[in-house]
Order: C-alpha cells, then sequence, then structure tokens
DNA sequence: CTGAAAGCGCTTACAG
DNA sequence: CTGAAAGCGCTTACAG
C-alpha cells in the first residue's frame, strides 16, 4: 500500500480510502491509485487488516466428513449464507474423534474466526467456554453439544422416527425391527425412542431382539437381520436408523433375495430408482446448514456475550416422510 | 502475548518462545508462561502471526459445487494432505460462474493463502498471472486453465470413455449413443472424443443422431431418448458421458420401461443396488485430490516461481470400468 | 477531501 | 538461555 500511495503521489491513507471504497476522495486521486494498483498488482493483505480490525471475516465450519452427502449440502448451505455476509468458510472434518474436533475447533479459533458452526463428535465442549467468552459465537447443528449451553440446530429425530414407525403399523406391520447407530450417539438414541414411543402407542410390546444398536458395517448388519428374521416371530418390517445402516440392509437384502418392508431414517440418492423405490423419513440437511449460519450471523452481529445476550436457541427442524414403495409392501 | 509475560514476570519473547514449543527455555520459566497462559485463556493471534511470517498456513479450494458427490470426496483428499501439512482449507464453490471463480480466487489471495486448487469454471485465467507470480502456486484440478500455463490434473476422459463404448462393443451393440454434457466442457469435450476413436476403430460410422450434448436436464434427456429410440434404426446401447445425465436417463428409461444397455461415466452411489446394476466407467477423485494437494505442498516447499521452478506438470489419473450389469447387455 | 502518527499482536534479527 | 527493539501492512483516531 506504500508503494501504491508512493506510485500515485497520495498518502497511504488515502489508498486505504479507495481500496475500501469510501466515497470522498476526488476522482483524479481515486483513479491515479486505481492506476497505481492495477500497475503494481497490489493486493490488500487480509492478516494485516484482520489485525488492525479485530474482524477476521471468516468463519469455521466443523463436521464429522466433509465427503459424505448429508454434510457437503449442509456445508454448501453454510457456505451461501456465509456470501451473503461477505464471509469465507473454512471447513474441517473431525472423521467422528473428540480429540480432532477440539483441534480443529482451537485452530479455527487462533485463526480468530467471527464464529463457530460445529457438528460435535466429542461428548465434552466445556474447551469452548473461554473462546465463547472471549466473543466467539458457536452454533452446534445435528447434535447438541455436552457440558455447555448453546444455540443447536436438529433435527426432529424423535418425532420423525415414530413417523416412520407408525407409517409401516398404519401398512399392517406388528414386528417391525430397528437397526440403529452406536447408542453414544445422539440421533441413535433418539430415533430409538421414537421408534418406542411409536410402539408405545399402538400398544405393542417393546421387543429387544427386534432392535440393534451398532456402528454400520456389513457384519453388524448381516448378523443384525439374521437375529431380526431367523426367530419363530421374524420381523415383517424395519426401520434403518441412518442411511449407511439402510444401504448396508439394502445390499444384505438383495443378497439374500429377502423382501422386507423398509424405511430409511435419512434419504439417500437414487432411492426412488430402486425396486421397490426407497421410503424414506428425509431429513433436510440444507436447511439445517442454513439455519445454522443465519443464527450465527444474528449472534456475530449481536456483538458481546454474556448476560445481555440473547439466551442459547434450540431450533427442531422437521422431517418429511416420503414414501415411495419399500415402506408401502403389506404385512404378510 | 504482554499479558502473559507480565503474569509470567517474563519477556514477551520468551513467551513467544514458549507458544511456538522452542526447546531452549528454562523449565521453570516454561511452566510459569504455561500456567499464564491457561489462567488467561491465551490464544496466539494468527493474524499477526501471518502477517510477520508472510506464510498463512492456508490454501484456498475452488470447487464447482462442494454438495456435489465428487468434489466433496476430492474436497476431504485435500484436507487430509493439507492436515499432514499443518494447513486449513478455505472451500469455495463457484456454481460454474466465471466471475464467481474469480471473485473467491482473488479473495483467496487477499487471505494470502499459500497455494490455490481450481476447478476451473471460467475459460480465462489470466487474472491469476500477477499472483502467480508474486508466488502463489496453483494446480488446476479436473480442467485445464484456460490461456495460462499451470499444473493440472485431469481424469483420464478420453480413455475411460473408449473403454466404455468398446465395453458396449465388445458386448455386440453397434448402434451405440452418446448423452453428454455442453460441449463447452472441457471434460464432455473429451469424453465426446473417446467416443468417437472407439467408434473409428471399429469401423463404425459416427452417427449425429445418436449424439447429445447439453447440460443435464429431465427435458433434454427425455428428448435426447426419443431421438435416440425413436428412428428406423434406434441406439441399442449408450453411454452417458457424466453421472448427472446417467441419473437422469434412468429415471426417464424407469418411466417409459425401456431397456437399454448402459454405461456410466463416472460412478453413483448404490449403482450396485439398481436392476440391472449400473456399469460405470468410474473416476478417482480421491486419488485426484490427493494428488492435487501433493503436488502444490510440493511447489510451495520449492519456493519462488520463476525460470528456475519444474515446469508445469499435467497428471492424468486413470479410470476403472466397474461391470455390474447394465453395461452387459447383449445387443438383440 | 487529505494526511501524519500510533498501534493491532506477533516474529525476526540481534545483543548479551 | 533471555530479552529489547524494529517492523510486518494495514486501520483508527485525529488534525487540518
Amino acid at each position: 500500500m506504500k508503494d501504491v500511495a508512493a506510485a500515485a503521489g497520495v498518502s497511504l491513507k488515502t489508498v486505504s480510502r479507495v481500496v475500501n471504497g469510501e466515497s470522498n476522495v476526488n476522482d483524479d486521486l481515486r483513479s491515479a491509485v486505481l492506476e497505481s494498483i492495477a500497475q503494481l498488482g497490489f493486493r490488500r493483505n487480509a492478516s494485516a487488516r484482520e489485525l488492525r480490525q479485530g474482524r477476521s471475516g471468516t468463519i469455521g465450519l466443523l463436521l464429522e466428513d466433509v465427503a459424505d452427502p448429508f454434510y457437503s449440502i449442509l456445508s454448501r448451505a453454510v457456505e451461501d449464507v456465509a456470501r451473503e455476509h461477505g464471509t469465507m468458510v473454512f471447513a474441517g472434518s473431525s472423521a467422528e474423534d473428540a480429540d480432532r474436533e477440539r483441534d480443529l475447533a482451537l485452530a479455527f479459533c487462533e485463526r480468530r474466526v467471527d464464529g463457530l458452526i460445529i457438528v460435535p463428535a466429542g461428548s465434552s465442549h466445556s474447551y469452548l467456554l473461554p473462546e465463547m467468552q472471549a466473543g466467539i459465537p458457536v452454533v452446534f447443528v445435528d447434535r447438541p453439544p455436552g457440558d455447555i449451553e448453546a444455540d443447536v440446530i436438529l433435527t426432529d429425530n424423535r418425532g420423525g422416527s415414530r413417523r416412520g414407525v407408525e407409517h409401516l403399523l398404519a401398512h399392517g406391520h406388528r414386528r417391525i425391527g430397528f437397526i440403529g447407530d452406536a447408542p453414544e450417539i445422539y440421533t441413535a438414541g433418539e430415533r430409538l425412542r421414537g421408534y418406542r414411543e411409536a410402539l408405545e402407542s399402538a400398544g405393542i410390546a417393546f421387543a429387544d431382539e427386534l432392535v440393534t444398536q451398532a456402528p454400520p458395517s456389513a457384519a453388524s448388519t448381516a448378523e443384525a437381520l439374521d437375529r431380526l428374521l431367523g426367530g419363530p416371530s421374524p420381523a415383517t418390517a424395519l426401520l434403518c436408523g441412518n442411511s449407511r445402516t439402510t444401504v448396508s440392509v439394502l445390499r444384505e437384502l438383495a443378497r439374500r433375495s429377502t423382501r422386507l418392508a423398509l424405511v430409511g431414517f435419512d434419504d439417500v440418492e437414487l432411492g426412488d430408482l430402486l425396486q421397490p423405490g426407497l421410503t424414506v423419513v428425509a431429513q433436510d440437511p440444507g436447511a439445517m446448514g442454513a439455519a445454522a449460519a443465519r443464527l450465527l450471523f444474528q449472534r456475530i452481529a449481536g456483538g458481546s456475550p454474556g448476560p445481555t445476550a440473547a439466551p442459547p436457541q434450540t431450533v427442531t427442524i422437521g422431517t418429511r416422510l416420503i414414501p415411495r414403495g419399500s415402506g408401502e409392501l403389506a404385512a404378510p
């Protein structure tokens, strides 16, 4: 900027004014400055600017895995909202590892992000308290944080799951299985709860042998199906607690050429092209990302935290049941 | 850092040494400093550090759309390599818009990224020349840049396409259609070329009515299929030039209950669960992202550009033909 | 409308 | 092993 000023024969401050699009600059000086900028290939140094301003114009986005379709759609929605606010996005994958989540979050804070959106992997987030008190707003998505109070955007997991089971009940099923992710995972727990509630409301006793909770894998899915279909009173329908499990179940059913009424939690691409089409309880990752980003920028604009700030919000986003065939197979 | 120094009763420079993990610090002083850091909730300001060091420890990643599975997998691979180098990733979606690409790329440069990975949307990249001369290495992925010489990582589009057609030829087909993306798109052009080459090698005349080049949409796909299947000598097989087209074609074929031997360029999730399974020429977005990131960090380590630097490299990554049924339907 | 001075929070280069 | 001074490239606060 000093060089540009020298080349244009003006002061550094005038260059600053031009670069920042301030209006109160003489037209001749402005064009002289612009010319020098073009000639020297000048590009303002954001680090210096951030250092002085204290605001970085960036936010951090911490996901489980950027490559997972659910999170990549969420990610794009965050980016689009950030763009409206002239803000860039740092993205990182925690790979469901609490330490990695912490490292990334603190690295973002060291870069003085204006705010943080986190899909929590760990179960304790007190490490963020100093940062939040220092004025970095944090919004959690998909799962609530542990140990601290903060804004969080959730899917209506319990309601969605309940609705999926009710759909199967409406088609005459009474033996309905559930295969979900590991019980430590918040969403897995909520979805199981919805399953139980729906059964209870229908006056059907909960049966242990119809429920599996484990990280999705081909082996665990095969085992779960053995148990579901093997006994004296096999399941005639199944709610899959997440899309990885759904895919795993579909593969295993195809291998066995077994048919089973099926509802998947979370949509999968090409679900409509399967035979039969896959009925799902669809989440809306785009809406979740947008809601998280909107809330975050609201907090950023709100200024300092503390007792004056609005209390933490929990936003629950609804699901949509999409019938495509697999969930409408009638009970034998 | 000044506050930490005061609290610990040492100089600012000693704090700096501790924070940076330098070894030559007395153990007592070190622990005093660490205690003050914990107590004050100190976190080093990366902007100040970057300003002084000139290196930001970030790279920019510019994709067409973070939400697209191909790019989100590529993105994760880039992140993993960046992680090995202690580097964070700024990600942005150009949405296939040249202006947006330019804006994002220059915003990244203003943030003094150490390097840039770009899936080009625009056809001219001379705007990057000043940045590259200023020492920011740029690696292009998936498509080559326009107007400038630079490193680029490509899929073997032509070879893959050729192989897909040869596969269909081997199953007895002679009337093979091609539906690809708009001809301006580099990959679309290369894949069409591969299609032509394969036909030529087999001594089959190129037929205009069997080829469609348009952005994938339900309407354009329906039209294309009308043309392919309508004439006196309809196509018996089809190569789809990209995954969006493939999905669109599958939907349209399902609607018409028409079967057609089909090979898709680029894999799609659940392709194995369709009836018949979807045969594809698979790309390897993870390998592309990793290769791009590796090359970029090599350039970053290499230092200043100019005549001493190694000349631009083009790396071509092979495809894999995955037969799953749809491509093995024999010609009538 | 224009500019000179101070300072953001670090690291670099140097002295002891 | 420890520290005092200068400076990275901007913006802020102020004076004219």
